[in-house]
DNA sequence: TACTAAAATAGTAATCATTACTAATTTTTC
DNA sequence: GAAAAATTAGTAATGATTACTATTTTAGTA
């Protein structure tokens, strides 16, 4: 139960602390890789899970079938680019009045809201990678 | 391209419409196949991934590891309990000022935005199932 | 500094939802 | 009723993620 010290843990919350674009564990492993040849897949996503019950980093799920991490766990939203894939913060204020709301018409407990948004981002919508 | 008739399809649809509780392509396979035993499970996932692509229903992602399907595409939003899994309706008014509040601070065109609740339903909440 | 129990790892196998493939069957049109 | 196109059943393949296990690290203690 009581959390040991490990370099890989340290290597990934260091890479995905160095990040903006909220990376796929796929790429964590691929990068981590650079500085630890020997950190394994299972690793990377096993303290990706960790890290994340913990509430050091965020979890994202954004319909595109694979999970994205964030360092930031700030209060903050985001985009998908449903063209390349890419996934950019969205600082705009929490709508936490639409809990209240739901809360009203809903009798279970309602513990959360998830939101995010979708479309096609700057680069995409000039053009650039077509 | 152009769209045939099959008596798969016209099972799986009206098997969704008479719904509300938004089953997943394994449940819907298992209740279409009391009506005709030799449908097979990649014959659900195709009608049901066709019929969401034209717009004749909803495919959900909230989040548990799998889709679930809603004939109802009236807009509407949709909890998930986190303890049983179910999923239910949550009809208030949509948000969609969000949407404005989001485009003028991202330099992208955002077509829309998947909102969802989570927590524990009325039932798990009572302990029905515990 | 060495000893030990608990935790973490690497490497691999397994799982689970979903998609892809292909020969055979249905549907639709003429 | 025949031909072309779409759909199907059944199965294999995929891709993300988790599980398993023998080995290695960590951290506290003698």
């Amino acid at each position: 139960m009581a959390l040991k010290y490990s370099r890989q843990r340290e290597l990934i919350k260091n890479f995905l602390t160095g990040r903006r674009d909220h990376p796929t564990a796929e790429i964590v492993y691929r990068n981590v890789r650079q500085q630890n040849p020997n950190i394994s897949l299972g690793t990377v996503y096993r303290n990706l899970t960790l890290l994340a019950d913990r509430g050091e980093i965020q979890r994202l799920r954004l319909g595109d079938g694979t999970d994205h991490f964030d360092a930031d766990i700030s209060p903050h939203y985001h985009f998908i680019c449903r063209e390349c894939g890419c996934v950019q913060d969205l600082r705009m204020d929490a709508i936490d009045g639409i809990l209240d709301a739901a809360r009203q018409l809903f009798d279970g407990q309602i513990a959360g809201h998830i939101t995010y948004f979708y479309g096609t981002c700057g680069q995409c919508s000039q053009g650039i990678n077509s």
